[in-house]
DNA sequence: GGTTAATTCGGACCAGCAGTCCGCTTCACC
DNA sequence: GGTGAAGCGGACTGCTGGTCCGAATTAACC
């Protein structure tokens, strides 16, 4: 009877391998177009395997994004102001904007799974808990959750591309909704 | 040759039939609980026959959804005030926050297909129009957008059942980002 | 009523994909 | 090395939206 403690050696190769393929898939294909065969095989590794390391394609995707969200969470729970703890709100909201406009298409697939997966999202849950806390007027949780909502991947995409908005206008509304009371 | 200009009786029928069916079953069993085929067989017809009447799945549920549509849609033309024509905004944020809570299912079903499935519809354009149109401030098109954005079905549906928040705290929510200026 | 061509019907069929299963292999601790 | 837990891979399943085409139906015209 053996008690392990480390992951195995294989294991592990084979989980950065998978993340690693994932992420270059993914920004060269787009999120949609790329499937778990194609990941495993971009992998050198069987589709099993991919499943037996992340569970499913929503842990995946959340997998590949997860060091970005790490640094900016980093920053603002333990960096300097106007980020950081103590910091404004015109600025947190700003790092939240372009936090989901470098990482749109991961966003966007992220939100198309699940009923709630855009919210029940670990990350979105502290977004919206710190961004309600920093927040003032009359209802700050509501109006964090619509905050967060107006900074959906697919809504400034919308706004982008089929409106013809510009980043800065965008950025510039969404100020304003936080301004609200 | 012969030069058809009415709509065969069958194929009325047919129609008939299957939005029938198809609004029996969205309501009962949910709408993503229901198959193309589940709706086809409750209808007594094939397959073949429910995809020529409605082209995709995406159409026939804005179809089961058009009547109620229209019913909002010509208070807001050719109502009288204060949701017709001159309005106030309150009451027009009000009616449509309503509407959407009465067509969840629907409308959630329809966020869900395609990239901008909740914008591209025809009477989202319109509602938002009719917004931009009535709302004050600096940028009331986006506004009107993200104001629509905020009574997206998913949303309202994950503040209730995630967060517990109540029907009229929504809507006192929404009307305050309405009013942001 | 009969003819005829356009229209519609229906359900077998197809493609694509997430996720499962299980016999075989590899690892690492003793 | 021996051993058994952990990992591997890829064939397989289940499900679904959408297509296809031979057969059946309809209605304009005679």
């Amino acid at each position: 009877m053996a008690r392990r403690f480390a992951i195995r050696q294989d294991a592990a190769r084979n989980r950065a391998a998978i993340l690693e393929a994932a992420t270059a898939l993914f920004d060269r294909e787009g999120v949609e177009g790329v499937s778990m065969d194609d990941i495993a095989e971009a992998a050198g590794v069987g589709k099993g395997t991919v499943f037996r390391r992340f569970g499913d394609r929503t842990a995946l995707i959340e997998a590949v994004l997860e060091p970005r969200v790490r640094e900016l969470r980093e920053a603002v729970e333990t960096g300097p102001p106007p980020l950081g703890p103590g910091g404004t709100v015109p600025a947190y909201v700003d790092a939240l904007f372009d936090f989901v406009w470098r990482n749109r298409p991961l966003i966007r697939a992220l939100e198309h799974r699940g009923p709630y997966a855009y919210y029940a999202n670990d990350a979105s849950q502290f977004w919206i808990a710190e961004l309600a806390r920093r927040l003032e007027g009359v209802d700050t949780d509501y109006l964090a959750h619509a905050v967060l909502t107006a900074l959906r991947a697919d809504v400034i995409d919308y706004l982008i591309s089929a409106r013809g908005m510009t980043r800065d206008r965008i950025r510039a509304g969404v100020q304003l909704l936080a301004a609200a009371r």
